[in-house]
Order: C-alpha cells, then structure tokens, then sequence
RNA sequence: GCGGGUGUAGCUCAGUGGUAGAGCGUCACGUUGCCAACGUGAAUGUCGACGGUUCGAAUCCGUUCACCCGCUCCA
C-alpha cells in the first residue's frame, strides 16, 4: 500500500474519471444531469462495497473481537429507514435543527433565526415625526423629558397600542436611532431585554430620561435598511439564515397531508435504540453487548463535496455496544483501537490514519456528557496532508434510550443481575461510513504508475478486491480456451461468493493485463502452451508483475491463500 | 449559501458564427503469442439542458443543472 495518497485535486479528479470509466461509480441518474449528492455503483464499486460491509458484519457479528480471552457480545439487526417520527423528536433531530438557523461569524454561536428580534428605539424628534397626527401623543412627547410618572404610563400605554399600526411608517422613517439585537422567544421579552441592555449614555442619545419602546422585529423580517446585528457581538456578523432541517421528508399514505409526514432517517443509530428493549427480551444477551447494523442514511446536506465522501445518500455501519457507566471508559479505549487496527485489516495503511479526540465545543449533542469523542480520520486526498473523518467512535452515555424512554413512555431500563441493578446502559458506538469507507479503499489503492500500460494500478487488499481473480488463455485457441474455462468454474464455485472471476480470451495479453491493474484484480492466471504439456499456469502478480508458474491443480488452493476465504 | 473554473464520443481533449473532429479506449476479422503490439474494418454525440439573437449557434447572450477549487457548512 501507499504511505500517502497523492495530494491535492489532480489525483481525486483521476480516481473519479478512473471509477467511471471501470464502472466502479457513476453520477446517478446521470442521462438526466445527475442529482447533486447521489451516486451509483456500477458493478466494481457494488461488489467493492459489499465486500467491505461483508467484512464489517462478519467481525461484529459473526467472529467479533475478543477482549480478556472472551468473545465480545454483538448481535445484528436491520431496522426500517422510516420510523415514527416522533423517534426524531426524542432523538433531538427535529427540535434542533428543523429551523433556519444563522450564525455568528464572531462569537461562533448559532441561532435560530425567529428566536433573534431586532428592538429599534427612536429619538424623541423622531417619535414626535412619527406620531406627527396623533395630537395626545405628541403633546405627551412633548413634556416627555418632565414627564410625570402617570404620564410616562401612558406614553408607553400610547406607544404600545400603537405600534403595530405605526410600524410600516417607522420602517419608513429611515433607521431607529438606536438598534439592539436580543434573543427571546416573543418581541415583548426581546424589547425588555433590549431596555435593559441600553446604556445611559444610550438613554442620553435618545432624547428622553425614560425607557423609550421600541418596535421589534424578528430578524427574518425585519425592515431591510435595518443591519443584522448578532446579540452577540452587536455588530453584523450574522450569516444569511440558512435551513438546517437536514432531514428528508416524506409523506406515510396516499393522502400526503401534515399529519403524515414522515422523515428518512439520518442515522442508523435510532433503529438500533428502539429495538434494545426487543433485543434484550428475546436474545438472552447481557450487558456488555452490541447491536449492529447496515444501512442507508440519508442527509440533506447543504453543501455535497468530495465525491462520495459527503452525498446525501449514503450507507454507515453502526454498532451500538451497550455497558454499564463504570465500565464506559474502558470500552471506549478498546473499540477505538479495536476499529482502527480494523480499518487497517482491510488494506489503509497506518501512515494514513490517525485518531483524533473531539474538544468538548465540537461534541454532538446526545455526546456531552459522555467520557468524549474520537474520530478516526483518513488522509484523503481533498484534506492532504490533513486528515478527515472516517469513523467516529462515540460515548452517548445514555442519552439515546432515556430519551425514548421518556418519549415512548415505555420502560426500556436493563435489569443488571450481577450487579442486581436496574440503568439504562451507557452506550458507545464506533459508527463507520460504508461508502466513506469504500472511498478509502479506493483512495488508498490508487497508485500512479507511469512504466505500466495503464498508467495506474489500483492495489486494493486481496480480500477488498471486487475482482479476486483473472483467467486468460494466451491465445483463444489450441485447446487453451477449454483449460481457462474450467479452471473459471471451479474458481467460480470455490470464490464466487466472494468476489468475482473474470475470463477473457480476445486481445493481446497485455491489454487484458493492464484492464485488470485498473480494475485491481490481485491475481492473472494465464493458459499458455506449456499449460498443455505439463499442467502449469502463470501467476501474474498485480503488485509486483512477478509471475510463478504453479500446477493447475493447486490453483484454488493458492488463491484462497491469496485472498483469505 | 458566496466567489472562481469546467461541461463536445466511454476517457483525454481540439474546434472564436457556415457539413461534428483527433488520440486513446470499445467491438469484429486477420496476424502475432506474456504486459494497452500490428493491419483492416465498425459502432458511438440532441456539443450538459432550456430559452434568445441570427439566413445559419458547439461557438454570441440569458437562465438552469452537474462537477471541480476556495470560503461557508458538516447535528
């Protein structure tokens, strides 16, 4: 494998064409202009993926790690992409990010942007124009800086009754002379806080030795002369307001009405949450354990980048590993080093990866009280020589199943007879991108090769490769043809759950050689005329172009050695 | 979301208002027989899409979509 993929944008341009044009990923619906954020696997990248998720599902669930000499619990599931929404409730997926939201380039706080009002005070010259044809109120304005205090009752009394009215007017006036921003969640709290946030030099300005009302507008729809200013910094250094429901919607029957509506999931995790009390009721597994699952998420990213690295279709593997709080800690060290030395078991190369933990301001949500975050970050292309996530192993303490818990009103608690305790188990969960994860292989494999026809070679792991193996009679005729065919048969039968076995007897060798560098197939057995003699076939080495001759009756022997299975 | 760039055959690209092109790849036949060899032949395009200007648009203008780069974003 390569230390470090080549940098920068050439490279990533190159692998994109080269998945194209091997059929490992296409744009989807790509007749039509393609979909921003979707792709499709052609017949590589389908196998290539399904070898990884394979892999995945095999070492959870199946053969899983061991720690202290003992099998570590996980069983597998496979939950629907849509739930009850209110799943997404509980999971603070709708609450938190269904709204448009602005942030402040300044402070980095983040606000939903009808909590944000903008309180303008205006001058008492400026009140006197405004209420120009309302006689009480501008005699009122008049004595207004000896107003008595009945008096600046009813002044504010006036003001308040009006103001709604005269606010089409204000916004013509031209800019209040004073405009505070504050968050609340009505204009009536907004303007109190607004009041007490002006300072007397403020007051001063203002013309008047009382709290002047001001007219409140959510930020969204302010008057446009108005700056949008954070309540932050007071300065304007908001971003335009952006919509962060980042999930889909869909609609549950033919009706399509507001009360159907239903979402795609955004992670694989919640499916596994609803069914831990299912699980745990049916299996006989005991805390420590896991769950695991594959499958679609989806996401409605404001910005897809990077190929598959974000699209708003894409597949994780998520485990949720379950265990009492005491022991959290402990789990988490092992899975990170559990999942990176994994990552490395399929082909990425040490020198590639590191392990990063999360400060405490990146923490998600549902991970803030937890023993923290860890990323395992590659070193794609798009960041060299920075890296990007990869796989992100999380303590949610228990957050998730309190959550439903507390939503579903059902009692999902764990009773604990060792301990002879009752809890909700802590939770951490190692939750990979598959199609992250295949992008990796494919990242790590590409190796440019100027000597070679191809001019690339894709060195994936012999156990990732979609194609395991090649069977080329040399020439397509003198008997060579009927060799290569059985030999496919019985390669087929032996691997072909695997991956697949090519055969091909046109063109010139070496051009079959050098689709297969492109296509990484690990292994070429040629048919030549010596084959006939005396029963031996070429080994063609994708890495090292080395050839052996080996008996043909050895050949599926020495292939599985090859490529594991 | 903002700014910049790109879009013509499967791929890489040429083509500045007048018949749609090249190289590579793909396919067939022949020859050769261990690394994209050679010869002959063949297929493949709404020139990203839509609209406009024009006698005539791949080319000029507008809109839009997709991809790439930089910001932004990435619970």
């Amino acid at each position: 494998m390569s230390d470090v993929v080549a940098g920068g944008a050439k490279s990533m341009e190159e692998l994109v064409s080269l998945c194209k044009r091997r059929g490992f990923i296409f744009p989807a619906s790509e007749i039509y202009g393609g979909l921003n954020g979707f792709w499709d696997y052609g017949p590589l990248g389908a196998q290539l993926k399904k070898n990884l998720a394979d892999r995945w599902w095999r070492d959870m669930t199946l053969t899983p790690p061991v720690r202290d000499g003992k099998p570590v619990s996980i069983v597998g599931v496979d939950s629907s992409i849509i739930q009850n929404p209110r799943v997404w409730e509980a999971s603070g997926h709708v609450g938190g990010f269904s709204d448009p939201m602005v942030d402040c380039k300044e402070s980095k706080q983040r606000y939903r942007a009808d909590k944000i009002f903008l309180v303008g005070f205006f001058s008492l010259d400026q009140a006197k124009e405004l209420y120009a044809s309302l006689e009480d109120a501008v005699a009122l304005l008049e004595k207004a800086p000896d107003a008595s205090l009945e008096e600046r009752a009813e002044i504010q009394r006036l003001f308040q009754t009006w103001r709604a009215e005269y606010s089409q007017r204000a916004a013509n006036l031209g800019l209040p002379a004073i405009i505070v921003s504050e968050q609340g969640d009505s204009a009536e709290e907004a303007v109190a806080a607004a009041q007490r946030r002006l300072s007397k030099r403020q007051l001063k300005h203002l013309g008047v030795n009382f709290t002047p009302p001001g007219w409140a507008h959510p930020l969204v729809s302010a008057p446009e002369k108005w700056p949008r200013l954070s309540p932050a910094t007071q300065t304007e250094s908001l971003t335009a307001p952006r919509d962060f429901n980042l999930m889909f919607q869909t609609y549950v029957g033919a009706t399509a009405s507001e009360d159907d509506k239903a979402y795609l999931r955004p992670e694989t995790a919640q499916g596994i949450f609803l069914n831990f009390a299912n699980i745990v009721d049916t299996t006989r597994v005991r805390v420590p354990f896991g769950i695991a699952q594959i499958g679609k998420a989806f996401r409605n990213e404001v910005t897809p980048r990077n190929f598959i690295f974000r699209s708003r279709e894409f597949e994780q593997m998520e485990m949720e590993f379950f265990c009492h709080k005491d022991e959290a800690r402990g789990w988490l060290d092992f899975w990170v080093e559990e999942r990176r030395r994994w990552w490395m078991g399929v082909g990425l190369s040490e020198a590639n990866m590191i392990v990063r933990k999360h400060d405490d301001d990146e923490l998600a949500h549902y991970a803030k009280a937890g023993a923290g975050t860890y990323d395992i970050e590659y070193r794609w292309p798009f960041t060299h020589p920075g890296f990007g996530e990869l796989e992100g192993v999380a303590h949610r303490g228990n957050f998730d199943l309190s959550q439903h818990e507390q939503h579903s009103g059902k009692k999902i608690a764990y009773f604990d007879q060792e301990r002879n305790e009752r809890y909700l188990p802590d939770v951490i969960e190692p939750a990979a991108g598959l199609t992250r994860g295949v992008l990796a292989l494919l990242c790590e494999a590409f190796t440019p090769d100027e000597s070679r026809a191809s001019k690339v070679v894709m060195k994936f792991h012999p156990s990732m490769a979609p194609i395991k193996a090649a069977v080329y009679p040399l020439v397509n005729k003198d008997g060579m043809p009927e060799v290569g065919e059985k030999l496919v048969g019985d390669l087929r039968r032996r691997f072909g759950h695997l991956g697949l076995i090519e055969y091909d007897a046109k063109q010139s060798i070496g051009k079959r050689y050098a689709r297969m560098d492109e296509a990484g197939c690990p292994v070429c057995f040629t048919i030549d005329g010596q084959t006939l003699e005396d029963q031996t076939v070429t080994c063609r080495d994708r890495d090292t172009l080395a050839q052996e001759r080996i008996s043909l009756d050895r050949v599926v022997d020495w292939l599985g050695e090859k490529i594991g299975g």
